[in-house]
DNA sequence: TACACTATTTATAAAGATTATAAAATAAGA
DNA sequence: TCTTATTTTATAATCTTTATAAATAGTGTA
């Protein structure tokens, strides 16, 4: 077990949130998985191990996780929600071909936070930025 | 008429689309609208004008727009798209409470697109970046 | 270890947004 | 005006997510 979901799993605890085998295995998941899974992606990987699971487990306890702090969800038009174990700040930079998602870490937005509330008198709570365009893959594929 | 609205007629006409009483009246909601509406909100503003329009109407319009480039999407999880008639870049401050949508105008951010290009090797198309939080009013509502 | 209490899971159905389909209507050029 | 391809309409289907209620299973306590 890795010490990532040890910390998780105590996150849990301390929060009074039962810790079940299903809970487990989708943290295990989120947390080796590198891909950004949806729900969807989750409850097929775990179908083997839990051959009963309903989908709705796997919504209920990605809420639980996102409402706990462990979890971070990344929505998208009529296409599924994405979800992302929270290890450190970062942002993401999105394939428009193949729907790949990768990290990458930039020091933060506070500048356009300021002018932003500064213009409109908002009370800002945060911000979300992503980048869009073609992977190295996709863009080797289409360039000849 | 206003001139946004001949503009966007024109670039239809160029385009070689078809402009139909419906396209016309889509096309001059969204100008004069200031809210960000969703495909819903049109379906239901037209309807004392076309009691007969399919909801797929707006639908394939809203869709058609988008391709053309006059019209942006703007994505969220579960909830509907919102549609906003492009007139300058600029990007969006939303409150987490009423779901205002006000517009506010920043340079750009450039910097954040090469550095993730490099770091990644992607090729950067765009970005989105919106920034969440209370508008004045809402704010003014939990403040006492 | 067994018990009791409550949270969680399951199975199912429902809700809501968006798209597909095919027939009827219509814009735009000849 | 006529023709033709595009668009609209009406309807149903799809897909993601949530609600519901009964069955199950964690967790603290005796």
């Amino acid at each position: 077990m890795t010490n990532q979901l040890k910390e998780a799993l105590d996150t849990l605890k301390e929060t009074g949130v039962r810790i079940t085998p299903q809970r487990h295995a989708i943290l295990e998941y989120l947390i080796n998985s590198m891909s950004h899974p949806t729900a969807d992606d989750i409850y097929k990987a775990l179908e083997g191990k839990f051959p009963n699971m309903s989908v709705a487990t796997v919504y209920n306890n990605l809420r639980v996780f996102r409402e706990v702090g462990l979890v971070k969800e990344l929505t998208y038009g009529d296409a599924s929600s994405r979800f992302d174990y929270i290890t450190s700040q970062h942002y993401h930079i999105i394939c428009e071909d193949c729907g790949k998602i990768v990290d990458f870490h930039y020091p933060g937005l506070d500048e356009v936070e300021h002018l932003a509330s500064h213009v409109t008198g908002f009370k800002v709570a945060h911000h979300r930025m992503e980048i869009y365009g073609a992977c190295p893959d996709c863009s080797a594929k289409t360039a000849h």
